[in-house]
RNA sequence: CGGGAUGUAGCGCAGCUUGGUCAGCGCGCCUGCUUUGGGAGCAGGAAGCCGGGAGUUCGAAUCUCCCCAUCCCGACCA
């Protein structure tokens, strides 16, 4: 490929619209461009980037045993009016209607097709366990695009379903999985930590994220520091080990406090002079069947996760200034669970040990002191409903735990038979006797994996990708296009590059160098191999994008007779070398023979 | 969906307060010459229904109203 010839259009500035490194270096580097909010098309170098992650994709699920099927994009309203989710989806859900005025919509997952095309073929045990998955685009109507193709409202994903026999199976699948996205994450060069995750509406009981760490990220991973422990949780599923003793003093009396103005916990102790710890959040939250009361210690926070989890409701919101004072005749501020006439009181295990704490006392105004949680009130309900932040200590071996932001691109969940009971998905056994097949799902968004290599791989002059995701590996750079020297001597190495099998770019611009070298960098080929001014010895230059570290290589005979001996195993060598030595590996080997000019190229480039 | 902001040439922006030499700047793009190891220089050139509509006015990029789009901050998800 010549760089003359590729559509490969870098800009200068960086677009106003772009907020986190990928999305900026994604459009200034060429690789993508706006179509809509959410919407983007794909340059060929993100192509590339696309196809070699798919490819990756491919080989390790395939290795797993996982066959992979095309399912429509454009699906039928039936569908999801029979599993309930036309309704349930909301806006979230793109809909159309054809000629005919008939409802369909862009799929935004495919349980429901999926379920349907199992539904017609399976009869028998024989034919499971079964592992089916499709790698297109899903479209999610999204609140709020955002952050480039973190959050598209079009996006690449690979959907992978397992049907089992039983739960044993479900979990020899499940292992598969796991260790399938552990490869593919690591062959991508990416830096992912695979964390227990909830499985949120989706439901099911066991559920894996895999978490690619960034800054940028939009979830947060908590992790024990110590190593033989290794636990490793989404914030929102996070557990740290409660602190189960409260002060050590005989139960007072309750009194009313006047706190005038003081509606916070930071006013509030302040001006008691005590801590945090010693005083009892109350939040209201509105639920569909009537408003619920969750209390935590001052120093925590609500895990609405949980709360939702354990109530059992998949809609929660904070009840507003106007229900706070109905429900408790005061302002936001006091409110406690002294007298709290709410639908249920759900309390943090950790505020039941609590004495003599502070709380709200439901009067403008006003707080109460000596609290004690059985003899002023009784909650419905005790549980972990408190987030878990740097700093609480590891349930299981009491280390200081720690966080770090990450961006999600796997989840694995068991699925069990929540949706083969309610959708009727059986087989029959050996005794001939219908059975419920046990289910899982694992998602990976590919146009994700793209950019969240990029939050991790850049620097202050562009992307640097790992070799095994790079759109291209090299690019060779002739210094001057107006020696013919340097201009042959390129043409020859960029022959040789695909001749062994590398994939390269050739800068043929009549640019000057300093152009062609900051296109390279900000594009992040791994490689560059500069033709210059040594060119009439026969050298060149291999740069490494990553490192910087140069060496200056003999690529032919003084007299430019015949190919130096070690050039190209060189080249190779130098290409192959560092991070993500999987893919320059594997690919493909050509005939020498053949001419490198663009016709000759293949449109993806297949590793393995 | 709430809150905040922004729409002027391909990209980045100024101009709007105070309507009228106000269609501008930088980069990019095209032509020519020079230059060629980190985003060159000179000369010439193309390019904008000033987001859309309706108003106010002798006159609107500028003032008013409505709409649309985009981006950022909060509850969902890959």
């Amino acid at each position: 490929m010549r760089f003359s010839e590729y559509l490969v259009p870098t800009l200068r500035e960086v677009p106003a619209e772009a907020e986190i490194v990928s999305h900026q270096l994604l459009l200034r580097a060429g690789f993508i461009r706006k179509a809509a909010s959410g919407v983007y098309t794909y340059l060929p170098l993100a192509f590339r980037v696309l196809a070699r992650i798919k490819a990756i994709v491919r080989e390790e699920m395939d290795r797993a045993g996982g066959q992979e099927i095309g399912l429509p994009i454009i699906q039928p309203a039936e569908l999801w009016l029979e599993s309930g989710r036309w309704n349930v989806y909301g806006p979230e859900l793109f809909r159309l209607k054809d000629r005919h005025g008939r409802d369909f919509c862009l799929g935004p997952t495919h349980e429901e097709i999926i379920t349907e095309l199992v539904k017609g073929d399976l009869r028998s045990y024989k034919q499971l366990p079964l592992l089916i998955y499709q790698i297109q685009n899903k479209y999610r109507d999204e609140r709020r695009p955002r952050f480039g193709l973190m959050r598209g409202r079009e996006f690449i994903m690979k959907d992978l379903y397992s049907f089992d026999r039983d739960e044993a199976g479900l979990d020899a699948s499940y292992r598969k999985m796991y260790d399938a996205y552990t490869r593919i994450f690591e062959r991508c060069g990416l830096e992912f930590r695979p964390v227990e995750a909830d499985s949120g509406p989706i439901g099911g009981s066991v559920s894996h994220e895999f978490m690619v760490l960034a800054d940028s990220g939009e979830g947060t991973v908590v992790y024990c520091p110590d190593a033989g422990c290794g636990y490793a949780a989404n914030i929102e599923k996070a557990i740290g080990r409660p602190a189960l003793s409260g002060a050590d003093e005989e139960l007072a009396p309750r009194e009313e406090v006047v706190t005038p103005g003081l509606k916070t916990v930071d006013q509030v102790t302040a001006f008691l002079g005590v801590g945090a710890e010693r005083l009892v959040k109350t939040l209201l939250y509105e639920a569909p069947d009537g408003v619920v009361a969750a209390l935590v210690r001052g120093d925590r926070e609500v895990n609405e996760i949980k709360l939702q989890n354990l109530i059992g409701v998949d809609q929660l919101e904070m009840a507003d200034a106007e229900i706070v004072r109905r429900v408790t005749r005061a302002p936001v501020g006091f409110t406690g669970p002294v007298g709290l006439d709410v639908e249920t009181i759900v309390a943090d295990e950790e505020v039941m040990v609590m004495v003599n704490c502070i709380t709200g006392a439901n009067k403008a105004d006003t707080h109460y002191r000596n609290v004690n949680p059985g003899r002023d009130f009784k909650p419905d309900l005790t549980a972990d409903i408190r987030v878990v932040d740097d700093g609480q200590v590891c349930a299981r071996c009491g280390a200081v735990l720690q966080s770090r932001r990450g961006i999600e691109v796997g989840q694995v969940f068991k699925l069990g038979i929540k949706y083969s009971k309610s959708l009727h998905l059986t087989y029959l056994d050996e005794q001939g006797e219908e059975r419920l097949v046990v289910m899982g799902c694992y998602g990976i968004g590919v146009s994700r994996t793209m950019a969240a290599a990029v939050e991790q791989n850049y620097d202050a002059d562009g992307i640097i990708w790992p070799v095994s995701i790079a759109p291209v590996k090299v690019v060779v750079v002739p210094v001057n296009m107006k020696e013919q020297t340097q201009v042959e001597l390129a043409e020859r190495v960029y022959r040789d590059l695909w001749a062994a099998g590398i994939d390269a770019m050739l800068d043929d611009r009549a640019e000057r160098p300093g152009v062609k070298f900051k296109d390279a960098d900000l594009v992040g080929y791994p490689v560059r191999v500069t033709v210059g001014k040594k060119a009439v010895d026969g050298e060149v230059e291999v740069l490494r994008r990553r490192t910087r570290e140069m060496q200056v290589v003999p690529v032919v005979g003084p007299e430019w007779g015949t190919p130096y001996p070690s050039a190209r195993t060189f080249l190779t060598a130098s290409t192959s070398s560092f991070t993500g030595t999987t893919c320059i590996s594997r690919v493909r080997r050509r005939s020498t023979s053949t001419s490198p000019s663009t016709a000759f190229l293949p449109t993806v480039t297949r590793t393995g």
